[in-house]
DNA sequence: TTCGAGAATGCAAGCGCTTTCATTTTGTCT
DNA sequence: AGACAAAATGAAAGCGCTTGCATTCTCGAA
């Protein structure tokens, strides 16, 4: 016995002929009842399994979809993960998940491993990257779509929200509360529209009190806690001190929150801090931090439908943008006199 | 112009057979550098990739490892993967990842999924599943290996540490320090041989104090926050109140601190908590956490290149077993003198 | 100049599956 | 009972690549 039966062994072993089991396998209704119970008892009997490569060669179909998302390091991108792959599994797709850690051209290194792998989709991240890759993927015709962005005349199909106005509702609600001296820990903004867009929205709002976003008041880091926390260091031992850091995302809200307490500071009596994403982590911060609600599983399942519908070749499929809504909790606060008091 | 472009194409405008492209492809020192040079413009004109499928089943091997992680939706595993990821690349192999939702028969469904999908070898996470499952990966002579386990005579190869042992640790320093009356919270233990290590780990050191592990201290519950929180809030709210609560990790431990707050008692004054695994979330926690660390990457490198030993064949592959630390952080002090009132 | 060993290259046979088309079987209606 | 449509099945041609073996080429040595 090979190692691994073959389509031949499982039809010697139930005597049709390999094309029967084939449909027995793809489209069971078009065989005859009793045949079919015949062959499936071979296949029990064999743990056969199709040979992937196999199909893939003969059908040019691979049910699978790839989705290139930057890290796993948070769980920024989890939960939508979960529920795409989730929404793609009732239509028997695997998703084959790759990280391109944040840098441009490992993600299209990963864009042409998945092509390679044939993937019948692709699902990105964000809008920002070379146009070739984009070219790259007409040419070859497989549908894609871009996730987590989200603008009016995106000329590709994504499904998203959008950034900057999210953004700007954050920070408006920031100086709405009577902050005047606000800085903006922002994830680094190339190659990274999101993050970008965070940064003008911010800087939309700022603009209207006649405030800006300068090296001043301005950083970008990495989304992790350690950077973060170093820009909010510097950013809080600078005079003058702000009394509000807008970060543009929870993990970077995190890190600087725990440099608010290094600092010997409180949060929000000292200085108020605003995540964007509302993951979980959120919750558990003490205090929790106000932030930009995203909806990630719906995200999720929108993308799968749109993928499959630019599959299927729909004419109508359409762009989804979500809308987002402010969650407020403990870290943001009024600016307080020197101690804070609530009342 | 076919969509994709073929072997076929490349080789007949490089003016050669498509057994030298191939050849060019994968063993580029056996073919003239003259010719080689030509193939590779053609190459390059075409943006030609290879077709993923007809090579796995032309050479039967796909360059592929599997990786069945219980969830993404924590950052538990997120460390380790990358690191197998980048060991992985180095030798030109792709990762791809699947979860089980800490399902056994998810975890099945997608051990078959990769299976059919060609994979070169496996990376499983921990070591309890269904011995029909370790004959299968047998029979079809899959490179596996176990990670996040490791015990002496475990008959597979894995790539760990010990969990009993950890957490007898972790609950021995709890126990110096004084607390009599401790409860943990611990990961389901079901198909989970990692939980239920911890937990026993647990017992070994409250034993020698004459202490158990049971129903009134012992709540077991999935890995997230909203119901290690409310495990944490019943445990609170028992009497006698526990003074130290021992997490089955990070997460549980999270939530349990956050279920402190709020009941309007104060970690660790009123009660220690303690977690396990050392993910980033332990260090932005107020007060910090207390916790097991464990070598995430290091784990995920070891895990990368045991698996190529196997899968090139070498006979001294063996498990690799790593330490763990105690990481004293601020939720975990000696019971406060509230103690004294008992009721 | 000739010969033979290597080095380069080409030929062609699959790898295991899907799918078209042809063939056989079955069932239905006169 | 005969005729025909529909249902069930089989035969066989690839899908795009790798690879063992055969063939051709290149050189240095005789």
């Amino acid at each position: 016995m090979k190692p691994q039966p073959t389509l031949e062994d499982v039809a010697g072993m139930a005597g049709v002929s390999t094309a029967t089991v084939s449909r027995v396998l793809n489209e069971p209704e078009l065989v005859h009842a009793e045949t079919r119970l015949r062959v499936e008892a071979a296949v029990a009997h064999f743990d056969y399994t199709p040979h992937f490569g196999a199909r893939a060669l003969a059908s040019n179909r691979t049910d699978t979809v790839g989705a290139i998302i930057p890290t796993m390091e948070n769980a920024i991108f989890a939960r939508g993960l979960q529920a795409l792959q989730e929404a793609l599994a009732r239509d028997g797709i695997t998703l084959v998940v790759a990280t391109s850690n944040y840098d441009p051209t490992r993600e299209a290194e990963q864009i042409r491993a998945l092509l390679g792998r044939g993937v019948d989709g692709l699902v990105l991240i964000g809008e920002a990257r070379d146009p070739s890759i984009y070219a790259m993927l007409e040419r070859r015709q497989v549908p894609f779509v871009l996730v987590w962005s989200w603008r009016l005349d995106c000329p590709w199909p994504c499904v998203g929200f959008d950034n900057r106005a999210a953004a700007r509702a954050m920070a408006e609600r920031v100086l709405a509360l009577g902050h005047r001296c606000v800085a903006m820990i922002a994830g680094v903004t190339r190659g990274n529209d999101r993050a970008a867009a965070r940064v003008e929205g911010v800087r939309d709002a700022l603009a209207h009190y006649g405030l800006g976003l300068d090296r001043t008041n301005l950083i970008e880091t990495p989304y992790n806690l350690k950077e973060s926390g170093a820009a909010a260091q510097r950013l809080l031992t600078a005079k003058p001190r702000p009394t509000a850091i807008v970060c543009g995302n929870d993990v970077i809200a995190a890190g600087a929150l725990t440099a608010v307490r290094a600092l010997g500071l409180a949060a929000p009596a000292d200085v108020s801090v605003t995540g964007f994403d509302d993951i979980d982590l959120a919750l558990v911060l003490d205090p929790s931090l106000t932030t930009v609600h995203v909806p990630h599983r719906r995200m999720g399942e929108a993308a799968a439908s749109l993928l499959l519908q630019l599959r299927a070749q729909e004419k109508d499929a359409r762009s989804i943008v979500f809308e987002t809504a402010l969650v407020e909790r403990e870290s943001l606060a009024p600016p307080g006199p020197k101690k804070g008091e609530t009342q």
